[in-house]
DNA sequence: GTCAAGTAGTCTTATATAAGACTTGTTGAC
DNA sequence: GTCAACAAGTCTTATATAAGACTACTTGAC
């Protein structure tokens, strides 16, 4: 790769940001990988170590890389610990996150509906795989979901032997089929439970359920997957902090 | 002052951070002003440009400080456009911010709740302020707000004039009081629509609203004013983008 | 000979400084 | 009024030094 120094062109730093991000999105480098160090880069390129330094800090920022000091830089990775802390958003009445344990109702492929081939892209009518799950907060229901995901690579998370799927499925995707979400778009409504979320949860039908729809996005914002949460927030709440 | 350059120390430029944030914090930069200028700083520190601009960058990274090239560095201030930027979560059904127009239906003086003096760090049973108001969003009342506001700096809020607030208060606390809202933190739950709700927003008594219960903190974690909102979610929602 | 503790070396990121380029607003000649 | 030169600020890049982490080797006790 080249890097243009002209008058119009754009700094040094952020072409070297866009190579790594091309990198990490092309798959050349994978989630957990070491990538080379500042040093060598800043040799490759022929600039400094200070202007790769500042193309990765930006994407450190940005969680898609992760310094430690002495070792080296890596691409970042879903673990348990990044889902629950980005991307959980569910806590107890004290404020504490907890983790969610999950029983699988269902695992099947189908046609998507309007909604669901709008919010992942896809034709009307494609086929989708299709999960439907109860999630227990500190022993009691509390979070109905409905996930659709493109059938295209997660073809095969239907399996005759029944759905045996993890707790923490972006963990799974980036894993199994090298997606890696990277953001999350939440739109959140209150909704009036309906039948069955309401008797899977516990709770009257017509009761007030936050339902929180939510898309996953990789990092060159490909839909990854559609889920749809119901929750009572009889005993928890969706936290938030603005800044 | 005088920065230590020992050996257990803190890098330079995170005590240059504190300085900066100890000086915005303190009152004596207030939101909008020009800040000394990097080389400035520089000299009177006797440290080099880069390491006052490190301690800058991560206050403007934090929104405490705006800079502008060729101007200088400004303290942030709160305009109607951050407040709604940052702030403001409700889009309606295109994902389109709109601006809220806003009725007071009350502003008085009252003894905190429980629950109030809790939030705001208050002894329970104080003098607060407390306003409530509906919003409109494109023509149809969405919105109930009650706001709970400390008695202290406050108090001149009620006026024998009928309440004629402004639509962003964030604003007029800052421009008024000099409180400045740096954080807010929010807790979602779904509820069931109480009766007085439910007829300012002319829904049905019991259909599910978002509640949203806003705690608004200062730089220094002061809380300012604690806010519960309850939207219908009808044509609107709550829009969340996670990293 | 074996093993464990220490130690030097090397690779990494972290911090600090300096210099020139770019941007914006102002001032003064015309 | 217009425009060019200037002044003051931030922005970008480069370089040097410090500090943390791992590896491999040495050394000494047993």
């Amino acid at each position: 790769m080249v890097l243009s120094t002209g008058k119009g062109s754009l700094p040094l730093y952020l072409q070297i940001k866009e190579m790594l991000v091309a990198k990490i999105s092309g798959g050349e480098w994978l989630p957990s990988d070491l990538i080379p160090s500042e040093l060598q880069l800043a040799q490759e390129l022929s600039v400094s170590q200070g202007t790769v330094r500042k193309a990765i800090t930006e994407l450190v920022e940005n969680n898609i890389l992760v310094r430690k000091q002495g070792r080296g830089t890596f691409v970042a990775n879903h673990d348990t610990q990044r889902a629950l802390f980005h991307f959980f958003h569910i806590v107890n009445d004290e404020g504490v996150k907890v983790l969610p344990n999950s029983k699988t109702l269902s695992c099947r492929r189908k046609r998507a509906t309007r909604l669901e081939a709008s919010r992942l892209q896809l034709e009307s009518g494609s086929s989708v795989v299709w999960i439907e799950r109860v999630r227990e907060l500190e022993g009691n229901a509390t979070i109905v979901e409905t996930i659709t995901l493109p059938a295209k690579p997660f073809d095969s998370l239907i399996k005759p032997k029944a759905c045996d799927l993890p707790n923490m499925l972006y963990e799974l995707y980036e894993k199994q089929f090298g997606m890696t979400v990277h953001t999350a778009e939440e739109k959140l409504r209150a909704v009036a439970a309906p039948k069955r979320s309401a008797s899977l949860l516990n709770v009257e039908e017509g009761s007030p359920l936050l339902e929180i729809e939510r898309v996953a996005l990789a990092l060159d914002r490909t839909p990854i997957e559609l889920r749809i949460s119901q929750c009572s927030t009889a005993q928890h709440y969706y936290q938030n902090t603005v800044f």
